[in-house]
DNA sequence: AGATGTCCCTGGAAGC
DNA sequence: TGCTTCCAGGGACATC
């Protein structure tokens, strides 16, 4: 489940290798989740000029427009010039004079989507709601505290939200809330301008911790290159329902909260 | 406007 | 063993 340090890790992985390549061929697969909203052929002959991260959200500038590429939550990006023949969970595929771009993605909740600039609507839909980067200098503590005010829905629930700060998704902030010693339900109004400033300092840490150690693997992630991140034993909270709390020993605790499975220790994490 | 619920999809696990 | 059901999740969208 690519969240933004995986997203970001893929794009590392790749991102050198492919700017400045000719575009070839593009080939779709099975629909994903939006269409991709222009000819195939458009794009052949155009140049990749160079690959950027908003939010999940990959952008490969080209110089037939934008590219959108999202990961849904099952998808992985290989790219390489000796890919093995497209297996039925291959969906997009991008030939290119520097190798093949291939998104792979069995569940197809992700995407790939055209745009002739990022001001376009198609781009503005998909980028414009969008928060601060968490790990650039633009997601200050004080403004954060300042947004979570105006917001009477659970601290969990506006952070995977992603109009406040991107990239925080399920498993991330189960961790981030728990390194800040906020419990999940607490709503984001009632948070005292400390515990946002802790808050902000945990969403930074976790997000960059997990970049540095290349992405998490807590279902099936890999990059660009296939090689496989390795966070999934730092997990503090995340899916260790019932299992002792690493720092306190007390039973690590479940909810659901919008329809998504939250985990959290009672007895370290405060209303 | 903000909060909340629904839906998309498939593979793996759990239940019968 | 083989079926059915549930669950995972990002985020657009609809509905209050």
């Amino acid at each position: 489940m690519p969240e933004l340090p995986e997203v970001e890790v893929t794009r590392l992985s790749f991102a050198d290798r492919i700017a400045g390549a000719k575009i070839i061929a593009l080939q779709m697969g099975k629909p994903l989740r939006w269409p991709l909203g222009c000819e195939t052929s458009q794009l052949v002959g155009h140049t990749v000029l160079q690959v950027r991260r908003r939010g999940k959200y990959l952008l490969l500038d080209t110089t037939g427009g934008l590219l959108l590429i999202h990961l849904g939550m099952s998808g992985s990006l290989g790219f390489g010039g000796e890919l093995p023949p497209l297996g039925k969970h291959d969906h997009f595929e991008m030939q290119t004079t520097a190798g093949s771009l291939r998104l792979h993605d069995p569940r197809r909740f992700g995407a790939v989507v055209h745009a002739p600039t990022e001001s376009d609507a198609v781009a503005r839909k998909l980028l414009g709601r969008l928060g601060v980067e968490p790990l650039t200098d633009a997601f200050d503590a004080l403004v954060f505290h300042r947004a979570l005010q105006r917001r009477q829905a659970a601290i969990k629930q506006v952070l995977l939200a992603g109009d406040i700060v991107v990239g925080v998704g399920n498993i991330y902030a189960s961790e981030a809330l728990f390194m800040a010693g906020i419990r999940p339900t607490v709503r984001a109004a009632r948070l005292s301008k400390p515990r946002a400033a802790k808050l902000h300092a945990a969403i930074r840490a976790v997000l960059a911790q997990a970049l540095a150690k290349g992405g998490s693997t807590l279902k099936d992630f890999s990059n660009a290159k296939g090689e496989s991140g390795y966070f999934q034993l730092d997990a503090m909270v995340y899916d260790r329902a019932g299992l002792p709390c690493k720092v306190c020993a007390a039973p690590i605790r479940t909810l659901r909260q919008g329809q998504r499975a939250t985990f959290f220790c009672a007895k370290c994490q405060k209303p």
